[in-house]
DNA sequence: ACAAAAGTGTTAATATTACACCCATGA
DNA sequence: TCATGGGTGTAATATTAACACTTTTGT
C-alpha cells in the first residue's frame, strides 16, 4: 500500500573520450549530496508528483537535469525496479526511463546540476541502490534497438553525416563497422535517413552529405550487429 | 508520496478457435465482481504485499490465476502504467507483465477463477480501466519477439513439432507462413530447437520429429516477419 | 490407392561482406 | 601533390522466398 513511487533517468550521449578521437558512450550522472550513498554517483530522478503521469515526470526530470527542449530527444520506459530493500528509507518502485540525446554544445546546465558529470560507461564508480543494474538494462536497451530502429539518429543533432550515424553504431556497439557498407546500408534502407542537399565543409577530405532522420519506425531490413564472434 | 501498486498480467496462449482447426491468440481475462468496472473483463492482477518484489508478485498472481508451475511458463516484464486517472479509486500505479503458457490441458482452474475465461484476441470485450492499451502493449511486445529470440517455443509443451512452433507463429502475427521454408529455418537456426529423437503418432499424414527447446536466447538470424505488405 | 502432413532439393532474388578504387577537399 | 575522409563498383558468400517433389503415415 504505502508506496513512493520515482523515475530514473538513464541519459546516454556520444561524447569524444578524453585522448581518442573516436566518441563513446557517455551517461549522465550526480553526485549524490544526501544519505543514503551520500557522495555516491547516481542516476538523476526524483519523485512523481501527485499529478503527474510518469512520461511527464521523467520529461520534467530530463529537462531539470539536461535543459534539452523536448523535441531534440529521444525518451521511452525502460522498465520497473521494485525490491523490498532497494531504499533504504523505505518501499520506493521506481519507474526508470531511457534518454538518448546528441552531445551537447553547452554542457549540462540544469538547476541542481553543480554536481552532474557526463561518465563514459566503459569506465563508471560505484553507482548508489541498484542503479548499476538499471544503467546495464538501459545500455543493452540502447544497443538492442539500433538494430531494427533509426534510433541512432537521436543522438545526432538535426542534421548530420552518415559518419556520424556510424560514429554512434561503433560507440554503442564498441566495435568498428565498415564505412563503405554502412553508408550503402544507411542511404539504402527505406526512411531511415533524408538527404538535405547540403554539405559539410571545413574539415579534412571530402565534404559529407547531411541528411535528416527518416520518418521509419522500424528498419528493414534491420542492422544487425556482427555475430558475437 | 501515496501510491498504490500492483502487478497486471498480460496471459498470452494459443488455442483452437472455435470452428477452424487453425489455432489463434488468446488472453486470459476475468470479470470484475466490485466497482469500479463491475461486470467488465479486465487483466488479472493484484496488489504488490509489503515484503514482495515485482517479479514476486507476479508469478504469484499468475500461479493463483492458472496454478501452472514455475518452469513451464514465460513471464517477463512489459511496462508499467501510471496515469493519475487511471483507477478512480486512488492513484494507483500498475507494474505489467507478460506471461506466455502452452494451450493447458486443464482449464484455468485457479483460486477464484470462477469468473475467468480465455478470449481470442481478435475478439475482445470492452475491457476496465486502461487494460486494453495494456493488452495491445502486450501483444505487441509478442508480436516482435518472436523475430530475434525463440519465445515461440514457451507457447508450446516440453516437446512438440516444427509444425505446433509454426502454429505459434502464425498465430501471433496473424499470416500463414511456408511450412517447408519454416521447417529448415527452425532447425538451423543454432539453439532453437534440440531433436528429441521420438515421432509424433496418431494423426493422419507423416509423423512429426518430436524437439525440446534449446538453449539459445536470441535468433541469429533472426525471422523476420513478411514486410508489411 | 489416395489424401494429408512432414520434410528435402533446387533455383532465383535479395542481402551481407570484403575490399579495390575513384572523388573532393585542406594543407 | 599528398593525406584524409566520403562515396561507388564489384564479386563472393549467405540468406530468403517460391515451389517441385519425395517420404510416411491413416483410411
Amino acid at each position: 500500500m504505502g508506496f513512493q513511487v520515482t523515475v530514473d533517468l538513464v541519459v546516454l550521449t556520444i561524447r569524444s573520450a578524453r585522448q581518442t578521437a573516436r566518441g563513446s558512450l557517455h551517461v549522465l550522472l550526480v553526485r549524490r549530496g544526501i544519505p543514503p550513498y551520500q557522495g555516491r554517483w547516481a542516476l538523476p530522478g526524483g519523485f512523481v508528483l501527485d499529478h503527474e503521469d510518469l512520461p511527464e515526470a521523467a520529461e520534467r526530470e530530463l529537462a531539470e537535469e539536461t535543459g534539452v527542449d523536448g523535441a531534440a530527444r529521444h525518451l521511452e520506459q525502460l522498465a520497473t525496479y521494485g525490491a523490498p530493500r532497494r531504499d533504504p528509507r523505505g518501499r520506493v518502485v521506481t519507474v526508470a526511463y531511457l534518454a538518448l540525446l546528441p552531445d551537447l554544445p553547452s554542457p549540462v546546465a540544469g538547476t541542481d546540476a553543480a554536481a552532474a558529470a557526463w561518465h563514459d560507461v566503459a569506465a563508471l564508480p560505484r553507482l548508489a541502490f541498484d542503479h548499476a543494474r538499471i544503467l546495464a538494462d538501459g545500455v543493452e536497451r540502447a544497443r538492442a534497438k539500433l538494430e531494427y530502429t533509426p534510433l541512432a539518429t537521436a543522438f545526432c543533432p538535426p542534421e548530420f553525416t552518415v559518419a556520424g550515424v556510424r560514429e554512434v553504431y561503433e560507440a554503442v556497439w564498441g566495435r568498428p563497422l565498415d564505412p563503405r557498407n554502412f553508408h550503402r546500408k544507411v542511404t539504402s534502407t527505406p526512411g531511415f535517413v533524408e538527404p538535405v542537399g547540403q554539405r559539410t565543409g571545413g574539415s579534412r577530405g571530402r565534404p559529407a552529405e547531411l541528411y535528416r532522420r527518416g520518418d521509419a519506425v522500424t528498419l528493414y531490413p534491420p542492422l544487425l550487429r556482427p555475430a558475437s564472434s
